[in-house]
DNA sequence: CTTGACTCTATAGTAACTATAGACATTACG
DNA sequence: CGTAATGTCTATAGTTACTATAGAGTCAAG
């Protein structure tokens, strides 16, 4: 199977492949004669790992130990319920920052129904000194985790 | 002002500043005989438009764009009504792709409850080879937008 | 046999910073 | 007044998970 066969199966593009297998997420493969990649279905079952976890929001470093995990099954698989459970609080606090955003851009949306004239915008207005909401003053509740990459569906 | 005293009032960081600068952000400051760059309240207030932009989960290309409209407003604000709405359709559609994303991972999560052996682990197995989800195969709606970064909180 | 599709490598770009290094300036303390 | 801590300067590289590009070699179909 060549790479372009792998990636039509798994779903991926092929330079995703190359940058896994530079990543060391995957194995190197043997090479044919024209020093093409050569996979069996061994390696499309550890790239569709690879894929899956990715939908599942994980990060490469993640993916990196579990694939190791899924190499050297140890006794115990706690981390890996730990690491889902600390990817729904990360889940959940993203959805959560997302809400308060939403509420705050649909407030600045009502400052102007268009068509006003620029130096009297009040989205403008509201830009350049806007609210405090008690939420954001008090609390740092929704502000808490780091931006990361989402719009990752299964 | 010095740099660290207007990041101090803007509350961001030093590096932030300069960074904004060489972005083209903010307007180059005065220096003094040390080189040191100086700033007016003038300077601070773009700043803080700036943030309070970017706390709105707006890219710095946006902020250009709004930037050179308070620079220079036009007869319409038509445009900045949009860019809002854009943002609360991109919000939505993020927090939709979050939510299908969590109910996925809880489904993972029940499928360990801890303790199990690694070469029998639910988890592992689900990764593995997961089931498809009705939404995720029959339509992408939720998959609809481009990675981005969120957690930015007003 | 030539044309188009596929593969190879290496490099640079993306977004919005963060981190680091090395040098100079300023401020506080004793 | 000296010195140590802090602040500022520039330039460069690193972060994440890819994407895009260039230039060259290989393969399959007509």
């Amino acid at each position: 199977m060549k790479i372009g066969d792998m990636a039509k199966k798994a779903g991926c593009k092929v330079v995703t492949i190359r940058y896994y297998e530079k990543e060391g997420l995957l194995l190197e493969p043997e090479r044919s004669d024209a020093n093409y990649r050569s996979y069996g279905t061994e390696a499309l079952d550890r790239l569709e790992f690879v894929l899956h976890c990715r939908k599942f929001g994980m990060k490469l470093d993640e993916i990196r130990a579990l694939l190791s995990f899924r190499d050297h099954p140890q006794r115990d698989c706690t981390w890996v319920t730990e690491l889902i459970d600390s990817h729904i609080g990360g889940v959940d606090a993203q959805i959560a920052s997302l809400e308060h955003l939403k509420t705050h851009l649909e407030e600045l949306r009502h400052r102007c129904e268009g068509g006003l004239v620029g130096n009297d915008c009040g989205i403008m207005r509201s830009l350049d000194a806007p609210e405090v909401c008690a939420s954001c003053a008090s609390s740092h509740a929704s502000c808490a985790h780091k931006a990361s990459t989402s719009g990752l569906a299964v």
